[in-house]
Formats: structure tokens, sequence, C-alpha cells
RNA sequence: GGGGGUAUGCUAGAGCGGUCAAAUAGGGCAGACUGUAAAUCUGUUGGCUAUGCCUACGGUGGUUCGAAUCCAUCUGCCCCCA
């Protein structure tokens, strides 16, 4: 087996381990089975959660035994770590519904399949991990048990000694008798992957170094066993924001909520001191690879980031997207041809554009601007182009004799495009 | 259980009973500059059938010619005492 640790922590993905040499001398050793949990608040991850399914990627990669979970019990409650307020909380319908797409997600990172790992032993597919919800075991959990099972081995006073209870303690925040138990069912949860599956790393965030601890510790107690914890440093932009936040939001990796073309110009417009670091983290270029292009600067790290946008892409979305995502992106930047392919598009009636429609209508309706008002100011403002060409008259009416092949290319600002074209009757 | 405080736009946070669609900062959007980057500068930032109209300052109901601003009550959150 290649050294995996070796390769994460060059990668940049190793921020706390519990011991950096047991860990990296037992994935050495062994095929260790690990674990990652993700959260089914939304029915997408976004890229923050690329972080950890790089890292476990690279871990099955190795020969590793990846077990996803989603915090279905977990959720339930609403983890404080590190929150001003709780989190949502969703019914069980809801979060596993959210867990099967997410599990979707998953799949094109990760080979995991249930029904394939539960009648194992077929060594062809050793590898192939598992996707659990922790509402499996946890909704069945007996109260006056789990308090004289695993709550007897917890102390207040180590607890609230944790970061994240000690903010919501200390800024007046509060911190509810729910939210305060989040940590022990982690735990809990870690110990049943150990018992039943013998899971003996977590991975997670570093703000979850706390909770991971916490089952590393219980299992100790429990079992008697070691096992360990790494976490990832939390990634922020240069700017100090967290990352995949932009504009509109989160950057999704599912399809319908960010488009691969979207999700391809999130990359491209990294900032500059970003991009080495991301290449690290969220493609697999060899490492070799990774620092000569980190390496370039000015006008040229526009090749990074194109490698960037691509590699990740293609991961996301696969080859045939990140063509398209790629084509459609020179096109628009590099003064080419506009290819229309990846660009949102809507379709008209000759009729209706005949009888000519409102500038400001138009740009509303397309969904370049949220409001008419909104559309008035970018035109306003010299944000609104048709086929190029700038129109700052609000009282503009547009008509079929702007039709260029069909078809009206709208922008609003530099980036945004929206192309309309006829209705074929 | 008792006492006190607070609740404002995407966020933080001002706000004398009229001139408040609401200061300021951040964020967002647009423009200039550029490398589809950063930084910087400028404009803009509730909606609309737009010199006006509508909706908004936790909910409801009052006082007043007129309320985000006063009163009552409800709800949430926070603090102190128990």
């Amino acid at each position: 087996m290649p050294n995996v640790f070796e390769a994460l922590n060059e990668r940049g993905f190793i921020k706390q381990t519990t011991n950096a040499e047991q860990v990296a001398n037992l994935l050495a050793e062994e095929q260790v089975t690990y674990y990652v949990g993700f959260d089914p608040t939304a029915s997408s991850l976004h890229v923050g959660s690329l972080v950890p399914i790089m890292a476990m990627a690279h871990l099955q990669r190795a020969g590793h035994k990846p077990i996803a979970i989603i915090g279905g019990g977990t959720t339930m409650i609403g983890d404080p770590t590190d929150k001003t307020e709780m989190r949502p909380m969703l019914s069980q319908e809801q979060i596993s519904a959210n867990g099967k797409r997410i599990l979707t997600q998953l799949q094109r990172y990760l080979n995991l399949d249930n029904n394939i790992a539960d009648n194992k032993d077929s060594p062809t597919v050793s590898e192939v991990g598992r996707f659990l919800n922790n509402a499996d075991w946890l909704l069945s959990v007996n109260y006056i048990e789990f308090l004289r099972d695993i709550g007897k081995h917890f102390r207040v006073n180590e607890m609230i000694k944790a970061e994240g209870y000690k903010q919501r303690l200390d800024r007046e925040l509060g911190l509810s008798f729910l939210e305060f138990n989040y940590q022990l069912l982690q735990a809990y949860d870690y110990l049943c992957l150990f018992q039943k599956y013998g899971c003996r790393l977590q991975l997670g965030g570093d703000d979850q170094w706390g909770n991971i601890l916490a089952g590393v510790e219980l299992v100790r107690r429990v079992e008697g066993e070691r096992v360990h914890a790494v976490t990832f440093p939390l990634l922020t932009t240069a700017n100090g924001a967290k990352m995949g936040k932009t504009a509109g939001g989160a950057v999704w990796l599912d399809a319908e909520r960010t488009s691969p073309y979207e999700f391809y110009q999130y990359w491209i417009n990294v900032d500059d001191r970003d991009v080495s670091r991301f290449l690290g983290y969220f493609t697999f270029l060899p490492m070799d690879e990774v620092r000569r292009l980190g390496k370039l600067a000015d006008a040229a790290i526009r090749e990074a980031k194109e490698t960037l946008a691509y590699e990740a892409t293609c991961l996301t979305h696969g080859k045939t997207e990140a063509d398209k995502a790629q084509a459609a992106s020179r096109a628009a930047f590099g003064g080419g041809n506009l290819d229309d392919a990846a660009m949102p598009t809507s379709t008209i009636e000759f009729e209706q554009l005949d009888s000519g429609i409102p500038i400001m209508t138009l740009f509303h309706e397309v969904g370049l601007a949220n409001s008419r008002s909104e559309a008035r100011r970018l035109i306003q403002q010299g944000g609104a182009y048709i086929n190029e060409k700038q129109y700052r008259a609000i009282d503009m009416v547009i008509g079929t004799d702007l039709l260029e092949e069909n078809a009206l290319l709208l922008r609003a600002g530099k980036k945004r495009y929206h192309r309309i074209i006829l209705k074929e009757n």
C-alpha cells in the first residue's frame, strides 16, 4: 500500500490527529475502515464538503474502506459547535430523502454500496464502502440505558471545556440541554461503528475535533481499544470568507442547483492565493504538477485556474460536462464565438417577440434580474447587453429586428449570460 | 416562580411622534481599472402600472390628525434572583 497518510498530509488535508505516527502506521499496515459524517440538512452537498470527500477518496484508492454516515439522528438535535444558533430540526422523512440524494453525489467520488457490502467477503468488493444513517441506531436508543451505559463515561467538567460549548456558555448565547447532548450522540456513533464494522478512524472538520475525540475516548473506555481521529483544516478563502459561498449562495454539487458551467466558473474565479492549495485538495493531480501550477503567477496563473476548474468539474459532473463548461467559458471570455451549449437558455414565440418586449421585462423574466426595479437599475447602470451591445435606455423595446440567427444573447454585467431562442413551430 | 432587558432591512447596528423605505458598516449588484483574480475608485441596493402608490421596523389591539418611535397584551431571546 502506498503511503496515503503522507500523501494526504502533503496535499494539506491534515490538521490534527490523535497521533500522526500511529495513524500513519495503521494506514500502512492494514485495511482500515474509516468514517466521515455528512450533514443531511440540505438535499445536496456543497463544495465545502469536498474536502472530506476527497480525503475519503484518497483513502479508498489506497485500499481502505469508507463509511459515510448522515446524521439523521443527530440532525434532529442540532450541533452547537461553532454555531450561533441551532440548526434547523428536520423530520425523519426529509432527512432520509436528502440522504438518498447525498448518497448519489458521494458515489461519484467513492465506491459506496450497501447491498454489495452486505454480502461482503467477496475479495473484489473489499473496499466498497457503506452509507449509513445514524438514525438507524440512535432512534431506538432507550434513555435510561443510554445514560447508564454511555452517559456515565462523560464528565461534564470536561465537556464544558470544549471550545464549542465554552463559547456558547461564555457568550451568553445559552445552550439547551438538547444541544449539550450532541457530543454524546456523536461519540456513540463512533462506538457503534467500531462495534459493528470495526471502524477505527474518524475524519472530520477541525471544528469537530472535540466531538471526534469524545468518540475516541468512549471507545477506549467501553472497549478498551485505541481508535483514531484526523481532522481537516477548515477552509477559508484568502479573503477570509468561508469557502464555497458565492454571490448566489453556496456552490452545490447538484447540477440542478449549480450548473456545471457555474461550478466551473466558481473555480476559475477563485482568488489567486487560493489556487495552489485548492489544486491539492480538489484534484487528483500529482503533487509535482500541483507544485508546478502553483508557482505560476500573474496572467499565467490562469492556466492553473483552468486546470483546477476543469479537474474539479470533471470529478463532480463528469468529463462531458466539464468539456462543455470549459468550451463555454473559453468562448465567453476568450473572445471567440459564444458557445450556447452550456448557457442557460429559454425559448420564445416569434409572434411574441415580434410584437415587442420591453427590455426591462426581458431581463427580469429571463432571471437576470430579480425584479423589474433591479432590471431597471441594471440597464441604467450600463450592465445590460444584448448580442454584446450595451443598451441603457429603460424604455427600449426589443423586437425581432435584434435577432441574430434566431436568437438573442442577453448579458447582465460581465459574467451572467442568458440565451433566448425562437420556439420551433 | 419573581424582577429587568431586548426584538429594526441580506447581516451587524443607529433611529427626537411627523422631513423614515429608515443613519452607518459589511455584504450584494453595476461601472472604471485588470488577468473571468486581488486591491482601489464611483454609482446603486424593498416592490410597483413610478414626480405618485403599495408593503415593511417580532404578533395583535390601542392612543394620536399622524407611530419603527407612546400604551396594553402576546411570543421569542437574554440577564439577575429563586
